[in-house]
DNA sequence: GTTGGGGATTAGGCTAACCTAACTTACATA
DNA sequence: TATGTAAGTTAGGTTAGCCTAATCCCCAAC
């Protein structure tokens, strides 16, 4: 409509992302917290942020709430779609390791076409989440509201005794990931809540016949569904 | 030995590997055909030019030649190697056509580490070319020499009646890649050169049993062994 | 030797991204 | 109500890249 969309750069693809990645997870998005984010200081981030206001990919309430206008959100979800392709295909083709499929999907992300995404969706066979379990953008049932979380739960939101189904770990961490992933904490296995311990801020977990023992706080990044 | 190499910028990528084809094919380089090539005004061209010089990547000549140094060199190879790998990937793998390959390749190219070429190059099973029959840096008997021209000849220096294969097919332009594809005229082919009309710069070719006729201008980009 | 042209270079400007160092709000709580 | 802190904002600066419009320089051909 208002002509041709400019190029995106790739600073305005990480901003984007992570406005969509918060808003995903349900966390309020202000300037201050991208800043930290993406490792740029305030000022920076209010200046890529006004930015990105001019050129009508998100809007800023009174409150300095930033959300993503829908042209913003087509664009985000693009670049997400394209990541989480890559991780699949560094991790199920490549056989890249979990935990380091996230840094080189990052890189790879700016430089894939529509073309190349389809055509690596079709190669990974219509994969509809990656690899830490959050959903692709584009893939069969995917909807704008369907990746807001609804009855899912964070695993320290579980009682004791409960048996979940993992259904997404934390993207970034890389040494957290690679924990879990040695653990078989990974989308689709069954763990049980063994112990949670609030005095001491732990949870026990059983997984795969072995029990591991991890803090509330991690416990908060892992979504799970109660089985 | 001076400290850790800073990234290139897509910019930088962009000259180390130009210049890189131009030495590759004996063209002499300066500023005003990186210019040209790279769509970028002479003193944008002079301006990034400056910079590589100071930051010990190249270096200019009294003549205003520009090389590259080993430094240079070396970066030029990783990029070039990258660009490379993915479009073999996008060509054998995402079945992409030929004259698409070069310019996805090329977004591609920046975003690639030397983990995830390295994981290319096996998962394609360690190819020595590109597509359109460019040696890959790094792969099984490159060496920095071998990719400079030496028994092979332009197709429009072999006379009327010689039987050629077809060595290197140019990459960039996309309508002339689409016909040479669907002639079959590719790296591995052979042809036969039936009529040079120099007179009206034409070669009359037979390959796979058809007779195509192309101008000595772009016969001169192809590159063939006699047989 | 003058002139024309191809290159190189300079001057002068612009935007995006980045920074540090203030300074200002606004809210919440002592 | 005063004060503190978190967040936003402004000021002032930097570099890479990109541009147009002069120049400048050298060489070759007339």
């Amino acid at each position: 409509m208002a002509g041709v969309a400019k190029p995106t750069s790739v600073a305005t693809d990480d901003f984007l992302t992570t406005v969509f990645r918060f808003t995903e997870e349900g966390k309020p998005v202000i300037a201050a917290r991208l800043a930290e984010t993406l490792g740029v200081s305030p000022a920076t981030a209010f200046g890529t942020v006004r930015r990105m206001a001019r050129d009508g990919l998100i809007t800023v309430s009174r409150k300095k709430e930033i959300s993503l206008t829908v042209a913003g959100n087509k664009l985000a979800e693009e670049v997400i779609r394209r990541h989480r392709l890559a991780e699949r295909f560094l991790t199920d083709i490549l056989n890249f390791a979990w935990h380091k499929a996230y840094a080189e999907a990052h890189r790879l992300e700016h430089g894939i076409s529509q073309e190349v995404a389809d055509g690596l969706a079709e190669l990974l066979n219509n994969p509809t989440t990656c690899p830490h379990g959050y959903p692709i953008p584009g893939s069969e049932g995917y909807t704008r509201t369907k990746h807001i979380r609804s009855h899912l739960k964070s695993l320290n939101e579980i009682r004791e005794g409960t048996s979940v189904t993992v259904k997404r770990v934390p993207e970034e961490d890389v040494e957290l990931l690679q924990y879990l992933e040695e653990h078989n904490v990974s989308p689709s296995w069954t763990m049980k809540v063994i112990d949670v311990a609030d005095f001491k801020g732990t949870i026990t977990l059983e997984v795969d016949r072995h029990q591991i023992v991890i803090s509330t706080d991690t416990a908060n990044k892992i979504v799970v569904k109660p089985n």
